[in-house]
DNA sequence: TAATTTGCCTAAAGCTTTTAGGCAAATGCA
DNA sequence: TGCATTTGCCTAAAAGCTTTAGGCAAATTA
């Protein structure tokens, strides 16, 4: 019999596709099998379990993330890095639905400790250079945006702002607005 | 044999409990089923199944968030009204992280309209009377508190904040006072 | 008390997870 | 090239969750 090429990889690229096609919630090591055309069994190989490849995918969502953010914010400050940053997530959610619902997979702290959750600390720390701030505001804001962007984009995936004008980029581009101008004039203590 | 008094809301509040206890992910008929020491097939005659479970989980903390709400916003305005909100669903998703995780259950359209999703924005817009926003800007407004309010909460409660210090206490009032900032100071398009 | 409804049961099929042990293909080395 | 080792996928099997079908007994109603 010949061999699938199965590798722990392999498997993670292609549960991320599977989250994206189906929803992150539907993967499993049985889909994933079914799409290799292989017996479950041969899976845990590759992966310890079930959790484990959930680990994976989310690591990955979160890698490709980090690079987007980083080649979106090279060369920008201020609010056209604000507003770039920002884009990255919500188009990524749209394009990856499933990997961005990886992204948000409860990480064990070994794992969350080895993911590029780091990077984006940084990356939104990054942004408020173009802006006065400081510590412990710095921290806040950074906070802030993560909230934002977060919330946002997730509800707005979730159907939350659905069936109300005005739409929703009219929105997006109105809260980044909001947003700048906050972080301009940040309120004193 | 004795009758365990089953019905279909005795199995969404125990849900809920169970919810909080090991989690919304963790919820299922089985689980309940043992809860009450009954046989798993009994409870699909008063539940359809897992899904419907879930649905009405997620409808009851839906309700009891906007109940808690209603009762906060109840002779405040302004940022009192804002905070108090706000407040609301911090300490419910603190108290209740099961009941908070259903909370966020993608309803389909049919639950959605007949959840407590129209108070809860109802509630928000109310407290912006506090504050100088029209149209469009007030629906900005809207979701732009939507999406801070659950980014935060889901984000601390998700460990996003753990390991650094300021303390989140700290954090959330300070944007909450930035967010009152920015709402009375609101920037033209 | 008899008839009806309701509530929980047994049985069973199908799917997912996970472990254990085995054979064959690929790889490394003389 | 030929042999030994490693690796990859397999079969088998146990255990848990979901859901449907059909049945008997308890509760309700007349």
């Amino acid at each position: 019999m010949a061999r699938a090429g199965l590798t722990a990889d392999r498997l993670t690229r292609a549960g991320a596709e599977l989250a994206d096609e189906v929803g992150f919630e539907q993967v499993t090591v049985s889909a994933l099998a079914r799409r290799f055309d292989v017996k479950v069994a041969s899976l845990y190989s590759h992966v310890r379990n079930s959790h484990d490849l959930k680990t994976r995918i989310a690591l990955l969502a979160l890698e490709e993330l980090a690079d987007r953010a980083a080649e979106a914010l090279a060369g920008r400050a201020g609010k056209d890095a604000l507003t770039a940053l920002a884009d990255v997530y919500r188009d990524y959610a749209r394009e990856h639905p499933g990997r961005y619902a990886a992204a948000q997979f409860r990480l064990d702290p070994a794992a969350a400790a080895a993911s590029a959750g780091g990077r984006h600390a940084q990356m939104t720390r990054a942004i408020l250079r173009g802006y006065d701030l400081t510590e412990p505001d710095q921290t806040h804001a950074v906070r802030l945006l993560g909230s934002v962007f977060h919330g946002y984009v997730s509800l707005e995936l979730g159907g939350g702002f659905s069936h109300s004008a005005p739409d929703t980029q009219e929105t997006w581009t109105r809260i980044l607005d909001a947003l700048d101008a906050l972080l301009r004039n940040w309120p004193e203590r």
